[in-house]
DNA sequence: TGTCAATATACCCGTAATGGAATATACCTG
DNA sequence: CAGGTATATTCCATTACGGGTATATTGACA
């Protein structure tokens, strides 16, 4: 993906919202909406966007997919993704998503089990 | 303007290859039109999309006009304006605008007669 | 196999963005 | 004022985007 692509995924704010969440590791789009508070058709839709551009991956996990950021993210990806991170420190939004973030699965950062702590696993 | 109006003016090409010029000093349309190879009313109109955002601020000068880039930027402008200069030193279309841009007015940086190099003026 | 939960896709609509052609505006100069 | 140059704007067609509703798909599990 060339620069304009990149700043092409950045342009919209549901978008910057999920990237900048990624940046603290992988989330299923079940985490999307209770962060983002956002219908499921359209956090689906642009994690879908990001996907389809090779901004993220996804990962089936049983019922549940899990998205994280690509692997080995170009230095331009890298250095933009990164400036964003920087961005977001100010920004109420992006730090009140990082809150609802950690209510929702402490320490989800490297375990796996995504949605455990998340939903009503009967 | 916030983050994601940044972006948004970032996510155009040829946007992205005027306010990378932009980062070398203040250059006039006619300067634009010359280094991208580009029709008159496309680089007027990404001009003004830019200034209607805030992004670039134009000051007349005779007959031409000189866009600059703000001359306060936000933190977040700065940073993400600094990240596109960065990326653009692999870019091979980024560095031929540059080359393009030293033919045309050698030492234009600082010196303002912006345009007495590139346009017979008689 | 049937049902349920999680997610994705199809379809539709309103709006914005892009680009070109033609025209208008602003300024300079004689 | 007239004519020319530089730039902006208007109009138009095309396309992309964002969001919503409804529906389809996928997998788990009984």
């Amino acid at each position: 993906m060339d620069l304009v692509g990149i700043y092409q995924c950045l342009c919209d704010r549901t978008r910057l919202r999920i990237l900048h969440l990624l940046g603290q590791g992988p989330l299923c789009v079940c985490h999307f909406q209770k962060i983002l508070q956002e219908p499921q058709v359209k956090v689906s839709k642009h994690l879908g966007y990001l996907r389809a551009r090779g901004m993220v991956r996804s990962d089936r996990r049983g019922n549940w997919m899990i998205y994280s950021l690509q692997a080995k993210p170009s230095r331009e990806l890298a250095a933009n993704l990164a400036c964003l991170q920087d961005c977001a420190r100010e920004d109420p939004v992006f730090q009140r998503d990082l809150e609802r973030l950690r209510k929702l699965s402490p320490g989800f950062a490297e375990s796996s089990p995504c949605c455990r702590a998340a939903t009503v696993h009967r």
